[in-house]
DNA sequence: CTGAAAGCGCTTACAG
DNA sequence: CTGAAAGCGCTTACAG
C-alpha cells in the first residue's frame, strides 16, 4: 500500500478546500458543476477511497443495517434475507449478516457489535428466550428494529411474518376435505410464537371438523430435512397408522417423504404430506410437494421497507402485519385410502 | 435514546482520565487493577457502548472481515461459512456477508464497500470474470485477500478449494468400476477453474479406462436442483442412452433423480447416479446419494485461519492449497445393466 | 500508575 | 460559489 489519499490530498492537489471537495463528491448543489467534475475526475485518477468510519463518527449514520435470523443456511430465512437484500442494494445500504442459533447471548453480542459500528437499524427474527431487554438495547441507543417471522409482543415492535394459524388450517382442511381423518402434526416446538400459532391452527381445524384431537399425533421437534427424515420411524410406528402429515415446514415434510420413501412406502401413495413455506425446492421434490405459501420473499420486503422509511424519518404504525398464506395443491396429497 | 455516554462521561464521574478509562476498558496492565474494575462497574453502570468507528478511524484497524461468495443460499457455500463463521468468532471479528451472483460490478461494489469501512481483509470465491485489477485493489490498499472454492491464477494469492479434477475422476472411476460405459456428465461450465478441471477429470478418467470421450454425453450449464431437474428430460432422451451420470454437484445430482423418478423409471437402479460435495443433505437423499467429499468445512476453517494468522503478521506461502476429495459411497450407484 | 494533548479523516455551520 | 475552523470519540506517544 501506497500512501493514503484523503479528501485534503485532493484539496491540496486542485488548490482547493476539503470542504468543497466533500460536498463535490456527494453531488452537493452548492458546488459548481464543472469544479464538481474536475474534483471527481481527480478522486478517482487518485484512486481516492472514501472514508467511512470518518464520515460516520462525524454524521453518526453509518449506511449499516444489521440482519440476525436462526441460521441463514436455512432456506426459509434464506429466501427473506435474498428479498431484504434486494430491497436494501437499491438504497445503498451495506447489512451485516448473523445467525443467532437460538443463542440468545450470541444475538446479544451481535447487537452490541452492531450498536460499536453505528449501525443504524436492525432485522431480526428473535432468538427463543430473547428477553425483551435485549431489543430494548437496540431502541434506546437510537437503533430501530424491525421483527420478521417471529413475535415478541411484549415490545410492540413493528413485525412481519405469515398468518400461521390461518395457514396451517388451509394444509389440514385441505387434507381433511381429502377424506382424512388420522392426520399427524410433526415438527415444531411450543418456545416460539409461531409454534404455539401453528399447533393451534392445526388443533382448530381439526376440532372444527368433529374430529377428536389425539396429542400423541403431535411429534414436536423437528424442523429440518434431517429431523423429518429420523421422525419417519417414529411416525410410521405409531399405532393409530394415520394416513396423513401436516409438517412444521416444507424441509420436515421432504424429510419425512425420504424417510417414508426409504420404508418402502410411497409418500403422496400411501401417506399424504403437507408441507408449510413454499420454498423453491417444494415443487421439484418427488413427489412435488402440497404446501401453504407463507410469504417469505413478501416478509423481507416489507421488513426492510418498513426499516428504510423508519430511518427516512416516516413512522409507520407498529405491531404486527400478517401476510396471507396460499394453499399449493400438488402430488404430495391425494385421497384418504386405508392403510394395510 | 438519552444522552451517549462516551469515554469522556466515564472519566469525568469518576475524576480521571479518558486515557485511563480507554487502557482500563481494554484490560491494559498499565492501569492498577483496582482502578480498572472501578472503571468497568462504572461503564457497565452507565450502559457505556464502545464506539468502533472511533477507536478504527485512530487506529486503522476495524475488526471487520469481508466475505463474498456466488450465493450464500447455495448449501456449498452455505457450509464453507460456517466454518468461517465459526473460526473468526472466536478471535472476535465481525464478518459481512455478501452474495456475488457472478456479478463483476455487486462484487467490486463490495470490495469498494468494505474498503471504506476500513475492512481488515477478505475472504472470497471471486465471480465468473473477475478482473485482477478487482482483486489487486483490495491488496493495494492493504486488504489481504483469500480466495476460496475458485482460483485465479493471475495474482497468486492464497487459494484454498478441494482438487476438483482428481476428485471427479474418483467418481468417474466408480462408476467404471460398476461397469457402467455409457457415462454422462451434467452441469458445470468451462468459465471456472473449477468447471474446467472437473470435465478435464472426467474425460481423463474415461480415456484411461479406455473408454471413447463423446461429447454429446455431456450437458454443460445446470449448478442447481432446478437446474438437475430439468436437465433429466435431455438427458433420458439422449440416444446413447447412458446408464450413469456424473454430476457437477450434490445439488445437480438430487434434481437430476428427482426428474428420473418423475419420468417413471428409478434413480439408483435404473441410472446411477453420482454427485459432489458431500452436502449434509447428501445422505438423506432417496437414494441416499454416492458422492465426493469435497472438504467445504476445512476449506472454509483453513482460509479463515490463513487469513486471522496474516493479519496476525505471520506470512503464510500463498498459492493453492488443495483438499484432498473422498469418494463417498451410497445407494444411487449400482452395477451395470443395460437400459430397456 | 495516571494525565494532557494531538490527531485519525471526515462534515457542517459560519463567513465571505 | 468557496474557504477556515471546530468537532465527532477514540488511542497513543509523551510527561510526570
Amino acid at each position: 500500500m501506497v500512501q493514503k489519499i484523503k479528501l485534503s490530498t485532493i484539496a491540496g492537489t486542485l488548490g482547493i478546500s476539503t470542504a468543497t471537495v466533500s460536498l463535490a463528491l456527494r453531488d452537493s448543489p452548492l458546488v459548481a458543476a464543472t469544479t464538481r467534475e474536475r474534483i471527481k475526475d481527480q478522486a478517482r485518477a487518485l484512486g481516492y477511497i472514501y472514508n467511512r468510519r470518518a464520515a460516520s463518527l462525524r454524521t453518526s449514520r453509518s449506511g449499516i443495517i444489521g440482519v440476525v435470523v436462526h441460521d441463514i443456511m436455512n432456506p426459509f430465512y434464506g429466501e427473506i434475507l435474498k428479498a431484504i437484500e434486494t430491497e436494501l442494494d437499491r438504497s445503498r445500504h451495506t447489512f451485516i449478516l448473523s445467525n443467532h442459533y437460538d443463542s440468545v447471548e450470541k444475538q446479544r453480542t451481535f447487537i452490541e457489535t452492531l450498536l460499536q459500528l453505528g449501525g443504524d437499524g436492525v432485522i431480526m427474527s428473535p432468538a427463543i428466550g430473547t428477553p425483551p431487554e435485549d431489543l430494548a438495547l437496540a431502541e434506546e441507543n437510537g437503533m430501530p428494529a424491525i421483527l420478521v417471522a417471529r413475535s415478541m409482543e411484549a415490545l410492540g415492535l413493528p413485525t412481519f411474518r405469515g398468518d400461521d394459524s390461518y395457514g396451517i388450517s388451509l394444509a389440514t382442511n385441505h387434507l381433511i376435505s381429502l377424506g382424512h381423518r388420522s392426520i399427524a402434526m410433526i415438527g415444531g416446538t411450543d418456545q416460539t410464537s409461531t409454534g404455539r400459532d401453528r399447533y393451534h391452527g392445526y388443533v382448530n381445524a381439526l376440532r372444527k371438523a368433529g374430529i377428536e384431537v389425539d396429542p400423541d399425533l403431535r411429534i414436536p421437534g423437528p424442523r429440518s430435512k434431517q429431523g423429518g427424515f429420523e421422525a419417519a420411524v417414529h411416525f410410521l410406528s405409531l399405532p393409530q397408522k394415520p394416513t396423513a402429515a401436516v409438517c412444521w415446514n416444507d424441509l420436515v415434510a421432504i424429510g419425512l417423504m425420504n424417510g417414508i420413501a426409504r420404508a418402502g412406502l410411497v409418500p403422496g401413495k400411501d401417506i399424504s404430506v403437507t408441507g408449510y413455506d413454499d420454498l423453491e425446492e417444494a415443487a421439484i421434490a418427488t413427489p412435488a410437494l402440497t404446501t401453504v405459501w407463507n410469504g417469505q420473499a413478501e416478509v423481507g420486503r416489507l421488513a426492510a421497507r418498513a426499516l428504510l422509511d423508519r430511518l427516512a424519518g416516516s413512522h409507520e404504525p407498529d405491531g404486527i402485519h400478517l401476510i396471507k398464506p396460499e394453499m399449493r395443491i400438488r402430488q404430495s396429497t391425494e385421497p384418504y385410502r386405508p392403510r394395510s
